[in-house]
DNA sequence: GTTGTGACGACTT
DNA sequence: AAAGTCGCCACAA
């Protein structure tokens, strides 16, 4: 019975480390990059125990609705918002528009599909 | 063991 | 739009 092998922490950091700035992903998306679909909320077990010493960007994964999965008001919330802000990332009624600020590429759609 | 909670998400009402 | 429901599963009690 057992499940999550040894390295998914790991590819979760990796993941969450290729979000570039001033871009956001999702905790789904983040989790299916690192190899484990479905487990949006393993990703964020992983990112509230990350120590600081990774210097993850954080900030940058918020949830498929495009908003902070932290309280609003609430003085995380606040910061995530800053942070995301001060890279440029727009908030429209509380919310990011994921089809402008979304980060979803592949490793197989960069080497597949490098047209266009 | 069981239960409840959670930086979640997809679907259905 | 908002609220339920269910899936997922690590963890703490």
């Amino acid at each position: 019975m057992k499940r999550l092998p040894p390295e998914a922490l790991d590819r979760i950091y990796a993941a969450i480390r290729a979000v570039p700035r001033g871009r956001v992903a999702t905790y789904g998306w983040i989790a299916e990059r690192a190899g484990l679909p479905r487990r949006a909320r393993l990703v964020g077990h992983a990112l509230r125990h990350a120590p600081r010493r990774l210097r993850l960007p954080w900030h940058r994964i918020i949830n498929a609705q495009g908003r902070i999965s932290f309280p609003r008001g609430s003085e995380p919330y606040a910061e995530q918002r800053r942070r995301l802000e001060a890279e440029g990332v727009h908030f429209l009624r509380g919310r990011v528009r994921l089809d402008q600020y979304g980060w979803r590429l592949t490793l197989d759609e960069l080497l597949w599909k490098p047209r266009e």
